[in-house]
DNA sequence: AAAATATGTGACGAAAACGTCACATATTGA
DNA sequence: TCAATATGTGACGTTTTCGTCACATATTTT
């Protein structure tokens, strides 16, 4: 279960919060001022924090500058709660590492969306799928391609139809099947469809495009790199 | 042991064919007509389908174009039975994702041989790398998309899009994680672009739309479904 | 209820992607 | 060397994609 520390000294706010928060699954804590809100977070390491910037003791910035120093808790996200006009706190509050903040008043729903979604985003590690091949690199994911390390904006068809071609680097590839694959069907019929698109591929891919060879007869191969 | 599906109306002519077949070391089904063929198709995926084109029921076209429209057929190679005549057919046929034709009548011996080349040339199946999430399903190498099983053209950014929102199902994206992925840059300026990408996508996906849910404040979120 | 804010949508024009054709060039084999 | 065959390429028109705007609708706040 995920852990919420509400740091706030107006006591109703602090119950209010908390009881939201509780009644969406999550485990709260609360601290009242600022010296127990940092004791609390360097010990329990909540997963995200609710943080008033008005607090007796410590307040707020010190807070979140002792978070940032520290590698106990400067990866754990943070909320501010400030009031409406403080708009240079926010950004200073901001620039010292809180990942969001919300206005007093606000409401509790509000709050607990954008804690979800602060939550969730750092829970994310997406698993890069890509695949390389000498100066190429294909992102799957991201559908973006790299030469040398440099974007390179490839059309639909010309990212399948390359990345085909990589996957299979030394084989060569009868044209036939790379209709077939790109297409979803194979003519037979012979337009230039397909020389056409490898002629764009090449000249996209500049001096690289030499990968590409021809194999007469059958259709293409991309070589080998050493 | 590879797999041979017959669907043939004349019944002596499947008989002789799946004898033939047998006595080779296949394993042979039989269906009567294209209702039964196609659903033995997509039930047991075979590894061939010596398909008839004159059939009661549904035609041989018609079970093509649905073959090539389904992912868990899409792949099986189609031989096609023509009468000699059939010389358009047999062209439309082969449009339509046919691997090869053979028109009656035919030696059992040579259609055996065909059948041997296409196995073969088919057995080479490089590893697909989909994503799966509900009725959806991304080739990441075909650059393909498929709803509940069926092929739908998505843009380059509809698919980085709706990949990324896919793969992280039951979280909230923020308009700016979204901006920042799919077009590198988050310009903070809010024009609708984004809006209207989510409208297309929603359009395209028909009643799966409803999987998009919009996060008022926050973003858009793929639900997760059961 | 009215105002303020956020999201949805149809329409439009610009740009990119795409397929095809006619013709150029290259390769092969006789 | 000369056909025959295969591939390369520039040009063109069509279709699709894309971003933006004005305005509609929905939700929240006052």
């Amino acid at each position: 279960m995920e852990s919420i520390l509400i740091i706030e000294d107006e006591v109703d706010i602090a119950k209010l919060v908390g009881f939201n928060f509780e009644r969406n699954g999550y485990l709260v804590d609360i601290a009242h001022d600022g010296r127990e809100g940092l004791k609390k977070i360097l010990e329990n390491q909540p997963d995200l924090v609710i943080l008033d910037l008005m607090l007796p003791e410590i307040d707020g910035y010190k807070i979140l500058k002792k978070m940032q120093r520290d590698t106990r808790s400067h990866s754990i996200p943070v909320i501010m709660l400030t009031a409406k006009s403080q708009i240079d706190d926010r950004l200073k509050g901001l620039e010292l590492g809180a990942d969001d903040y919300i206005t007093k008043p606000f409401s509790p729903k509000e709050l607990i969306l954008r804690a979800k979604a602060i939550l969730k985003r750092n829970r994310v590690t997406p698993v890069a799928e890509d695949f390389s091949l000498g100066p190429f690199r294909f992102d799957k994911n991201a559908l973006a391609f790299f030469i040398n390390h440099e974007a390179l904006s490839l059309s639909l068809i010309e990212f399948r139809l390359f990345l085909f071609l990589c996957q299979r680097a030394g084989q060569s590839q009868d044209r036939n099947d790379l209709l077939k694959f790109v297409w979803g069907y194979s003519d037979e019929i012979h337009s230039r469809t397909l020389d056409t698109h490898m002629k764009r591929l090449r000249k996209k891919l500049g001096k690289e495009g030499s990968f590409i060879e021809t194999i007469r007869g059958i259709g293409y191969r991309v070589r080998q790199p050493e």
